[in-house]
DNA sequence: CCAAAAGTGTTCTATGTACACCCATGC
DNA sequence: GCATGGGTGTACATAGAACACTTTTGG
């Protein structure tokens, strides 16, 4: 349950100490103060070499996802949450003397999620990608390229519905997408297409806040949120 | 140089007999007597096992993909071909007893070349991935889904032409979309479209044929082909 | 009654799609 | 001169983008 001894976990992995190290590591992203986030552990005794990526203790019976869903609900209490293998970093240049193979997979966890979780993580603190501290290895530049992917997901994909609630607004939901999209969105066209996708449903409950109540909506993983892609060439 | 020899190379990577094993497999795509075809090699003594996805010998101080690019060497006898990541495999029922981890990557290699290398390539045989033969473990979903991914790929980027000898035609290009994506393509709005794209250009010279002479382009590298993603949501 | 957020349609523009005929060469 | 593949433009339909005011609640 503790990072702290989670963190040195990574020596279990040493495979055959001066040829090749594997392990797997996970970026996770949540929604935190109106910003998007990062998990990140220290990576010395309080972060004297800076900051790095969760790494999963890799038993060696467990499949790699299982390792990384295990890591990330030692991490923040949850199972089930959006889990999907991002690259396996493997150049040798990456650490002196041997070889590091790193198998990384990224996650979404909720926004409700990490209020009442983030206390059981000890060490571990959450970072905007775009403010990350000092980080080991090539971890700053994994992070980059996980926010690469996610932005790129969300075009595509329903995946937005994954950092929020079981019920939310409409207008939380566009805040979402323009907070992972870093652009404004315009309201009635959001909510227009939104709509017509039919990969939400209404509830019966109303959030109320400083104005109008608003009506709560919920994601439907019935629905198959269907990729429209638009051809380079037709 | 032969293949034979090559496949058994599998040993090699051998990391830990009864815990863990790591290997770098890759999925060739090209193009052959107008069809889209894989290339596979036997897995046992001429294929009583089926056939199997050509594996890389992993020098432990080498890079992942480099480890790919020099197997692709070998058996196409081709340097600098299109080469990617696709996915790494772990899940724990892939193979009795330990447990195989297998990084694979995808390769496109230009319509030309095949011909005269073939023969290099030894038990190597081409398959189209719409008639393979049995093939060992999870290979068969693995080519797959590296043709999803090509398909994909196809989609927004302009990686058609890594499967194409340097100069070709329209109508070239045309059915070399075309037998990926698997349909027919408007002839006019193709050329409209891909010559407004500006990622290729006409060169002096044409190609006679059965009928009018055919205008020979070459791809721009110099040209961004840019994503137009179509959003699911705006 | 005022502040604050929720909710709601229409017009214009750009992009995609469907479609049929003439052209240059080899035999 | 005919068969074969190369080359060309326009009209219609669909999707995306821009835009402002009314509604409901709490204080």
């Amino acid at each position: 349950m503790n990072t702290a001894t989670q963190a040195s976990i990574s020596t279990n992995d040493k495979i055959n100490s001066d040829q090749a190290e594997l392990e797997v590591r996970v970026v996770v992203f949540s929604l935190l103060a109106n910003r998007l986030k990062v998990l990140l552990l220290p990576a010395g005794e309080s972060a004297p070499d800076g900051w790095m990526l969760p790494v999963a203790s890799l038993d060696p019976r467990q499949a790699l996802e299982s390792s990384a869903a295990a890591c990330i609900e030692r991490l923040t209490g949850l199972k089930e949450v959006f889990l999907e293998q991002l690259y396996t970093y493997g150049e040798a240049e990456r650490q002196l003397n041997h070889r590091m193979i790193s198998v990384v997979y990224f996650a979404l966890i909720p926004a409700a999620a990490y209020s009442t979780q983030t206390q059981h993580a000890g060490l571990a603190r959450w970072f905007p990608p775009e403010e990350l501290p000092q980080a080991i290895m090539d971890h700053q530049e994994i992070i980059q390229y996980a926010l690469r992917r996610l932005r790129y997901k969300l075009e595509y994909t329903a995946v937005g519905f994954e950092l929020l609630p079981e019920n939310f607004t409409l207008s939380e939901l566009q805040h979402t997408y323009e907070l992972i999209l870093g652009e404004k969105l315009d309201k009635r066209n959001f909510r227009r297409r939104i709509l017509e996708a039919g990969i939400i449903e209404g509830t019966a409950d109303r959030r109320m806040g400083e104005g109008r109540p608003a009506q709560l909506y919920r994601y439907r993983p019935d629905a198959v949120a269907e990729v429209k892609a638009r051809r380079l060439f037709p």
